[in-house]
DNA sequence: ACCGACGGTGAAAGAATATGACAGATCTCG
DNA sequence: CGAGATCTGTCATATTCTTTCACCGTCGGT
């Protein structure tokens, strides 16, 4: 058989059934091992097929091999979800806050057995389905563009509520305190802070020494930051003397960053 | 089996029912149970699930939360949708209840002006991306089959609300009345009904006849019906004696179901 | 016709990776 | 605290991949 032809019925049989085995491929086509490989080789590099352990897969619009999914958030964000769902204990119950941190925190939530009340319509869908979760949503207008439900209605059952633990994000942090963009969104963060009892804030380093249109509240509302480790040790140190608990989202698989973030080599 | 199909099927099941434990992956897979966990531990990684003591949970975005029984929406529902939403004024504030019907109506609600009243998370979801919707959102606990916001908090917010409109399905009617699969979720119609000064309810003709669980309220308490054109003349007479406005929703383009409907052919 | 270069092919050795099983650590629950 | 389940790490084995080499047929030049 030609091997323009060859490779023509490889990419057939791949793009047909979404996958195929080498074995599949060399008993169909009566190659060798070897010849087959030497096509994959091919058609992978031109990008036609993605090779995979055993085989191949089509890579056409059919089939999104789950890598590409993600890759929407930071990874310090996700590190921080990550971290923070590990802090919180199984049956517990949060208040979790609206934005894109608190969001990759409500990611890893899943699974947990927990109680989780939120004003996010994201989160709302993100958890929503999660068996072991049972989900309080706080009504109220839907803030478009981020989906979150403020004004009056919130106000009203934040009021009535009472949490042990609250956790929200933040539009920036300075040595004067938390703030965000949006001052609707502050009034309702305002009756969350009154509504609980430990306040935990996750934010990326990049939002340190940076302030925004409204003011929230004082540093000393906050009981605890989840952080990534590149915030600096003028932080570090402000936070500590603020008397919060700082916690450092650094290496999510235990090893890789303890350098860079002490400074320690490994000699 | 190859590892990467392995992998998609893994994620495949634990997208479709939240949560997996391993021992139901081993079995389902006919893989080891080291195999199985190295994939989770690979698809942790990833972020695509979050390993949980005995098992894992999804972590991506679900496309398939309440969205799945969109595929058995029936046509007839289609057409109700799409008449209820040409009956609704640019500018009006409407308060929907949460179903599949009502899902059909606020799909086609995009689009106009309104002010949208919900307690149906994937209304809220299928809305909050329409400029033009002013959209507020009934809070409470969130019931997890349906999506939909119940409870005292939910009753809060609807005690302090009023409407001029509100569109709400139906789980069955009887001459008796409207009837609804939960009590809680009865329990929360109720206050939507003392809220709105009109009341519409959508339903298909096969909810006629039929009663649930848990009583809503009688006939008289109805405006308007919509149904589609498959309602038999009993019924239409019921309704019509009940002092209801019947609206049919035959023909969504204005064609084709017209010599159904009434044996009339258009020469 | 002979020679050697060349691209394609098949086979096989050794490297890389995946797998299944097991021991010990850890967690959960009563 | 102890029993049972679950997790982590390790190891031997199995599978698959890469690399290398020999072979074959074709082509162009002598």
């Amino acid at each position: 058989m030609l091997l323009d032809q060859r490779r023509d019925s490889i990419l057939q049989v791949i793009e047909e059934q979404g996958f195929a085995s080498l074995q599949e491929l060399v008993t169909r086509l009566g190659a060798s091992e070897s010849t087959v490989r030497r096509d994959l080789e091919y058609l992978d590099g031109i990008g036609q097929i993605r090779r995979t352990r055993g085989g191949a897969a089509y890579t056409g619009e059919s089939i999104t091999p789950f890598e590409e999914r993600r890759a929407s958030a930071m990874p310090e964000k996700q590190r921080i979800g990550r971290v923070v769902a590990e802090l919180i204990p199984h049956g517990a119950t949060i208040l979790l806050d609206g934005g894109t941190t608190t969001l990759e925190v409500a990611r890893c939530l899943a699974g947990k057995t927990l109680q989780v009340v939120t004003n996010s319509l994201p989160i709302a869908n993100l958890l929503a389905q999660q068996p072991s979760i049972e989900l309080i949503l706080i009504g109220g207008y839907l803030y478009p563009r981020t989906g979150v439900a403020l004004g009056p209605l919130a106000a009203a059952a934040l009021a009535e509520m009472h949490v042990p633990r609250l956790i929200m994000g933040t539009g920036g942090i300075t040595e004067k305190g938390l703030f965000n963009s949006n001052t609707l969104l502050v009034e309702c963060e305002r009756l969350m802070l009154q509504a609980a009892e430990e306040v935990w804030v996750v934010a990326d380093s990049s939002k340190f020494g940076r302030s925004a249109l409204a003011y929230l509240c004082e540093l000393s509302k906050v009981t605890r930051i989840i952080v990534d480790g590149g915030l600096s040790d003028h932080w570090r140190d402000v936070i500590r003397a603020a008397g919060i608990e700082l916690t450092l989202a650094d290496s999510p698989t235990g090893l890789e960053t303890e350098a860079t973030r002490s400074g320690k080599s490994q000699l």
